[in-house]
RNA sequence: UCCAGCGUGGCUCAACUGGCAGAGCGUCCGGCUGUUAACCGGAUGGUUGGGGGUUCGAGUCCCUCCGCUGGAGCCA
């Protein structure tokens, strides 16, 4: 007797062995049984014929309930009808509990506030199950890109002082007698610090953004990977986004195949991302939106339908640069050929996913970086160690951040990214 | 926060212009030795989100509250 997993069954032919799971599904023709079975790493189909030998046993089976937990024992028959290839012809089964209740999710017709309503239970199913394994190949692979390339892992603080971009979109939590602290909405500021005693780093994990944001690319708890890099410009930060985006894909296609196909993913859609990807100035998509009917004027923000229609005529991301200083952060190092807009570069997911991605070259001179706070009417002092690392050595350098959510929802092709996190944290939900 | 929409059996949805609350699935019982969202026969299942109003009569119209969905702004 081998205890097995049902993905290593293919290779125990005639053996017997003991799977320990669940029960999927099941139906029966009077006299033979067809137990679904799931283990976590695969399906497959046990089958009971009655026979003389087995009466009690095919009788306890129709006990069965669909998610009973149970632990079987069968011999591996190949054959042609299965989906795998192969069945269980089962010789006994141990149920370890049996449900009292019919379980709430059986058929491929729910509504969505009732699946997030029973989100803990909705992750059982295959679809579920499936996205989650590829969310998890991606950020395996995005930890695997950056130790290829030995940058330092990083981790940066979920609690933080009032420093950042501004407070009023930050979650609040009491932290002792100190006060007011923060969650954090970004990890760049410390990479910053890191970067230059490292140089070149990359964080992976949540952050938290308290907008009321309420679209289908928008979580409150979302996980980021950021990535800062000393001594790298605007040209180099540009060119490791597209390696990291193309090396995500094309692990995804190459380990996650099966599960692709079962989300229901236009694979075509998928293959031939890689470098270099196509390239606008925001002045160009601007231009190029205007003579799409839109009317946008230069220093407007790009909106979400515009987004997508700018995505639209290419197969690969698109990378927007060089946007307005005005419209964006602080800290972003003006062009020195054009000091109204910034280094910065934002990339966009085809179909309509939207930013994947919002880069920037990071101010490094001080007092270009005490200018733009007082500009941009913020607080010196609370920038007081932000400013000291331009005092000690300060180098020109880049970072980008990759919201995790919205990479596993373009590459799934899923409507929303609440599917893309186990457990989403959205406007109105906080259960389960 | 703003705009739009939805709320009817456990689930997904019908119910004309205000006129007897229905179907499919699930569940339960019975049948079936190759089912794949199995199939066939029968049965079970309702304070139409809460409150108030108009009306002879409200699932349907009005007010209000609650819950949810989609979108906007903001962003990854």
């Amino acid at each position: 007797m081998i205890r097995a997993s049902i993905s290593d069954l293919a290779d125990l032919l005639s053996h017997e062995v003991e799977v320990r799971g669940w029960l999927a599904r099941m139906r029966s023709s009077g006299k033979i049984h067809f137990l679904q079975l799931r283990d976590g790493s695969g399906f497959v189909q046990g089958v009971l014929e009655l026979n003389a030998a087995n009466e009690d046993l095919f009788e306890a089976a129709k006990k069965l309930r669909i998610e009973t937990s149970l632990i079987v024992r069968g011999v591996v028959k190949e054959d042609k009808r299965a989906p795998g290839g192969v069945e269980l012809q089962l010789t006994d089964l141990d149920a370890v509990q049996v449900p009292e209740k019919d379980f709430p999710i059986n058929k491929p017709d729910h509504g969505i506030d009732y699946l997030m309503e029973n989100r803990h239970l909705w992750i059982r199913t295959k679809r579920q199950a499936d996205i989650l394994r590829i969310r998890h190949e991606i950020l395996k692979t995005i930890r695997q890109f950056y130790d290829d390339r030995a940058f330092t892992l990083v981790d940066t603080p979920i609690i933080t002082g009032s420093i950042g971009e501004s407070a009023g979109n930050c979650f609040e939590i009491d932290y002792f007698d100190y006060g007011k602290a923060y969650l954090a909405q970004t990890g760049q500021l410390y990479l910053e610090a890191a970067c230059m005693s490292l140089g070149n780093v990359y964080n992976l994990g949540p952050t938290f953004r308290a907008e009321k944001s309420k679209t289908r690319r928008h979580l409150i708890e979302f996980w980021m990977n950021e990535a800062e890099m000393a001594y790298h410009g605007h040209e180099e930060n540009i060119g490791l986004q597209e390696e990291l985006v193309s090396f995500i894909v094309n692990a995804v296609l190459e380990e996650c195949p099966d599960e692709l196909a079962s989300v229901g993913r236009d694979l075509s859609r998928l293959q031939n991302i890689v470098p270099p990807f196509p390239r606008m100035s925001y002045s160009e998509a601007v231009r190029f939106l205007q003579k799409k009917g839109f009317s946008v004027n230069w220093g407007d923000d790009i909106g979400g339908d515009e987004e997508t229609v700018l995505a639209e005529g290419f197969e690969k991301p698109v990378v927007i640069e060089r946007y307005p200083a005005s419209s964006k952060a602080f800290y972003m190092q003006p062009d020195p050929d054009d000091e109204t807009v910034v280094l910065c570069n934002d990339m966009l997911a085809p179909e309509g996913y939207g930013e994947i991605i919002g880069a920037s070259e990071r101010i490094f001179e001080k007092a270009t970086l005490v200018r733009k706070i007082e500009e941009f009417g913020l607080d010196l002092e609370s920038y007081k160690w932000y400013l000291e690392l331009r005092e000690f050595g300060t180098v020109q350098h880049s970072g980008f951040g990759m919201g995790i959510e919205r990479v596993v929802s373009w590459i799934c092709g899923l409507e929303h990214v609440r599917e893309a996190i186990p457990f989403a944290r959205t406007l109105y939900r906080i259960y389960p």
